[in-house]
RNA sequence: GGCCCCGUCGUCUAGAGGCCUAGGACACGGCCCUUUCAAGGCCGCGACACGGGUUCGAAUCCCGUCGGGGUCACCA
């Protein structure tokens, strides 16, 4: 069954059974991709796929994915139809489902009695046909019917969880649930039961709102004969600063967060300098999409979603894919639920930008200059990623450093900046100008010897080094701010570097 | 409300009765480095929810309290 909603992936959701449902899926199945449709329940699978996707290196959403077919399909619940009502058939003809001609006001109305009464709800089973003719007979009354579990009324009903342990659920506090509308079609609870049967999942991975759904589930699966599969519930992932359950929904409210609000407004200015529209349904720190278009790392994220909820041991944090299948348990799974943190999140981007090798920074960031309208040589574009190092966290960044790519007269000028380094001190006007001869009359142009040069230049002059380093900065790049400024000078080149020089010059004195 | 789950620094966690004056990471604060911004180095701050047991000894085991969360659909 496709989700009605587009496809979006929630790090509560998907991530989570990524990171960690993924890994032991790939080390049980002994491969990668196409292994997981088969270990996962059915539900979802388009979310499912489009993590997959995103996080195996933020491809494009192939929708054709050979890689997602298999052997036991169809994967569509909306293919499946047929197998879900044999399904109920057999469990009605075994007396463990019923039909109820109950209307829904009807059974609302046992409920809401129920609850006025203080004790639990248990259906009446009053509207229940099991033979031919009380069904004829509630027919000919015009009633439609659903099917309904006929759930025990005694006894418990008791498996292993393998991140919780021993579990033991009251059958009687089992609701009939249905599992065939009125209209014939099937429940998640029934379906995926079905699935997992036909799909040969071994293990269920999943988020632990599902613990209480599980019984009814082991009920379904006894009943059709089939040996129910081991359940591992996940706890999930919390807001920041909260211990309530991530919603894409409550961005307003997680931007009051400083180091979500953080994350969100570099991403934000990044998308801004490229003209992207956004929407709170993808453009959120809530969702993957978000990271994939503001230049994040897969394996960054994966490996911050790995440990959210799971750890080795008390000092392993950096974990490459295959370290990950390898060390993976989930008798190590954390029993809480572990709240979402940006900042920490970012550590791990950092952190796995600065092992990145320059072709590969290069071959990043290439797309964003495009996308912002630059046509740059991947000469600069190299020679620019070296010297702003580690200052480049995300892919996006690289829009930081366009005014190497604009044209001299349109350089923009930070109005502040200019003022303090430029206009306000007295000799910054004169200094600047004695320096652009200088510059001028260089034979080399390499940051090495602009280096000398500069410290040359401060020593005849007899100033210190901040009294003319910043001016160039400004003149140059129209910022306080940078990296090194030898290596700024020396990419620009000795005849950019004066026409923006004589640029500043003029504009300093109102010209 | 019923049922269920969970409770170690702000956050993610290590911890299976003595190795714990509770370890690591992120964040935070300070210092150093420095042409700006980053980065880096060093130092620091900082937690066993509470109350009873059990034990020579408890973060670890038991009971209770409190707190947080999940779930109770003809959603998945």
């Amino acid at each position: 069954m496709l989700p009605a909603r587009p496809a979006i992936c929630t790090l509560a959701g998907c991530a989570r059974r990524y990171s960690i449902g993924f890994t032991p899926a790939a080390k049980m199945a002994g491969s990668s991709c196409a292994s997981t449709i088969p270990i996962k329940s059915a539900m979802s699978t388009k979310r499912w796929r489009r993590f997959c996707t995103v996080c195996a290196g933020w491809e494009s959403t192939g929708t054709k994915g050979q890689r997602w077919g298999g052997e036991f399909g169809p994967y569509y619940q909306s293919q499946k139809g047929k197998a879900y009502q044999e399904a109920v058939q057999v469990l009605l003809d075994k007396g463990l489902a019923y039909y109820d001609f109950a209307t829904a006001e009807e059974t609302k109305a046992e409920r809401e009695l129920a609850e006025r009464e203080k004790r639990a709800y248990v259906s009446s089973r009053r509207f229940m046909a099991e033979t031919a003719e009380q069904k004829a007979k509630f027919e000919a009354e015009g009633r439609t019917a659903v099917v309904r579990l006929k759930m025990p009324r005694e006894g418990y009903c008791e498996f292993t969880d393998l991140i919780r342990g021993p579990m033991k659920f009251a059958w009687a506090e089992e609701q009939d649930h249905v599992i065939q509308r009125s209209n014939g079609t099937c429940l998640y609870s029934l379906a995926s039961v079905v699935d997992d049967r036909d799909m040969r999942i071994t293990h269920v991975i999943r988020a632990e709102e599902h613990l209480s759904n599980t019984p009814r589930q082991i009920f379904i699966a006894r009943g059709l004969g089939i040996e129910p599969p081991q359940f591992a519930h996940l706890p999930f992932v919390a807001e920041p600063g909260s211990r309530n359950k991530l919603s894409k929904r409550k961005i307003a409210q997680y931007l009051k967060n400083p180091d979500f609000k953080r994350v969100y407004e570099h991403g934000r200015r990044i998308a801004d300098r490229l003209g992207l529209q956004v929407s709170d349904e993808t453009f959120n720190p809530v969702i993957v999409d978000f990271y994939e278009q503001v230049g994040y790392l897969p394996d960054a994220i994966v490996n911050y979603l790995l440990l959210l909820g799971w750890s080795l041991d008390d000092k392993t944090e950096f974990f490459t894919r295959d370290e990950m299948f390898q060390h993976f348990s989930l008798e190590r799974v954390v029993k809480s639920a572990a709240s979402f943190d940006p900042a920490k999140l970012s550590a791990f981007q950092e952190h796995y930008m600065r092992q990145l090798p320059i072709e590969q920074k290069v071959a990043m960031v290439l797309p964003y200059l495009e996308r912002a309208g630059f046509h740059p040589v991947p000469k600069t574009v190299e020679q620019i990623v070296i010297a702003a190092d580690d200052r480049i966290k995300t892919a996006g960044d690289i829009l930081d450093y366009v005014d190497f790519f604009v044209a001299d007269e349109d350089l923009t000028y930070d109005d502040k900046a200019f003022e303090k380094r430029i206009t306000k001190p007295p000799q910054a006007i004169a200094l600047l100008r004695k320096f652009r001869d200088r510059l001028a009359q260089a034979e080399a142009f390499d940051a090495g010897s602009l280096d000398k040069l500069m410290h040359q230049f401060v020593e005849d002059e007899g100033i210190k080094i901040g009294e003319i380093i910043h001016a160039v900065r400004v003149a140059v790049t129209g910022k306080a701010v940078g990296f090194g400024l030898f290596d700024a000078l020396a990419i620009l080149g000795q005849e950019r570097c004066l026409k923006r020089i004589d640029q500043a010059l003029r504009r300093a004195e109102g010209r």
